[in-house]
DNA sequence: GGCCATTTGGTTGTGCACAATTAAGTTGTG
DNA sequence: CACAACTTAATTGTGCACAACCAAATGGCC
């Protein structure tokens, strides 16, 4: 962190440069985790007065942007499978928020389609936004470009993830 | 997604502008969620070796650097909890990595000590900050970069947070 | 001594993330 | 039609995050 650090050798008895490493590893991941979850903290205090948790409140903002979807386009909207959405849709559903129902047309596939009450906490939502940006202490413009540099990095994650390191 | 849906009709008189507020939010919040559980993934293979998940190497990474610690201490490094740290760790002492033992100085105090076990994994965990870094594609400064700027994202969140909104 | 606020972990309950498996429905092919 | 391959959700099991609550030990105070 304080030099450019020289690149580990393999695993010899541990030089100092190994601690080098694993110090900022340790901030990196640990920068990266904490972030999102100080982000859910500040969401959790937000969303409170909605009656919603931070995933739900995701998948709510794709349902007002896209409408009703099948789970499994809402899953690819968010990359989360149904072992996270099945239940998560079910407390919506619970809620009043959403409707789960199996369509006609293929009898796989379930529609989630809001609610009228569903559709109308959007007009309770709009001011969320811009209370989280408050708490970030952020300019919009830095946001949105610490959005770009997340979704590279993601990108970039998820392809080394599929080929298998 | 195969045509672009056309936006939600059923909607009341929002203004565009609102539209647009919570397509950014859905931005922002999405792609720092993303990007940690893609991190998640990609940790979640480079440590399948080793037998960690990524909090529990969270973990080991500061016992590495600062020996043995009370949990309290372990919380304050991490930012969590004992609610999320004793099971954790009861799971990395079933592991033989770490051992607890109540303090005898303070009968309050748990130490948290790695076993030899735990401090011999540190040689083969030395390779992983190297995989991590080669799987974002980034350059070492630029992940510093980042890192730093989350760190400050983080440090306003939990201050905005502290502040109950 | 007795009393009380504080500190420190633990426990419980709710919710999310994800891998692996199962079940049901659909499609393609002979 | 029969049947295999594929698609889509749901279910199950493990682990993490965090709020709320509880219990024990400490230390200061009278």
């Amino acid at each position: 962190m304080t030099t450019t650090p020289s690149p580990p050798p393999a695993s010899p008895p541990l030089p100092g440069a190994a601690d080098d490493w694993l110090r900022l590893d340790r901030q990196i991941c640990f920068s990266l985790n904490a972030a999102s979850r100080a982000f859910n903290g500040v969401y959790r205090v937000v969303l409170k007065d909605l009656g919603l948790t931070y995933p739900q409140y995701l998948v709510m903002l794709v349902l007002w942007e896209h409408g009703a979807l099948p789970v499994k386009k809402l899953g690819e909207h968010l990359r989360l499978d149904s072992g996270t959405l099945s239940p998560l849709l079910k407390r919506l559903e619970a809620a009043g928020l959403v409707r789960r129902e199996r369509s006609a047309r293929d009898e796989r596939s379930v529609e989630v389609r809001p609610t009228d009450e569903g559709v109308a906490l959007r007009q309770r939502a709009v001011e969320v936004p811009r209370r989280i940006l408050a708490a970030t202490g952020f300019e919009a413009d830095e946001v949105r470009a610490l959005s770009t540099h997340l979704r590279d990095l993601t990108a970039a994650l998820d392809r080394a993830a599929a080929e298998g390191a």
